[in-house]
DNA sequence: GACAATTTGTCCGTATGTATT
DNA sequence: CAATACATACGGACAAATTGT
């Protein structure tokens, strides 16, 4: 039996952001700070890292960027 | 009005990858080919960008990767 | 228009760890 | 132990788009 493997860092920034998201901290259309900020916010030494998580939740629709502006949540009915 | 945007080395990973399994090509339970290979077929400089499109198709299930193994099409339940 | 600052977007190279054979 | 291959993290280099001066 392999021991409980540690979330990587990109998997935790990806939960981190969705419980904002659906917690109302981040509602939809809000602007996130910048991946520079985030890198901070999140403790990893390079923004890459939070680059990686950035671009699977706009992958999956949770976000969408706008190069020069920033990074923005989603606006999307919670039909769920 | 702006040019048709290229689509990034990654983007068109993933797109060819989907193909190929859409096409039936890649059946489920297909283990592709090694990073390294991706690379080399996708005539891309580093195997860090074809991880980068496989990690995204894991995130979206669409893969999955077994460390030390490979990396295989994902299985799909046809519970629908 | 030109220029700089900020920020996102992509790609590359490397190092290290983990798992299988 | 060695070879292979996936997994994660980091850092740097540019490019592209926006904003402000």
């Amino acid at each position: 039996m392999p021991a409980q493997r540690f979330e990587p860092h990109y998997r935790r920034i990806i939960a981190d952001i969705r419980q904002r998201i659906a917690s109302g901290e981040w509602p939809p259309g809000h602007k996130l700070p910048s991946t520079k900020a985030l890198a901070d916010l999140y403790e990893v030494g390079s923004q890459s890292t939070v680059r990686q998580a950035i671009t699977i939740l706009i992958e999956t629709g949770e976000l969408y960027g706008h190069q020069g502006l920033g990074v923005f949540v989603t606006d999307r009915s919670p039909t769920t």
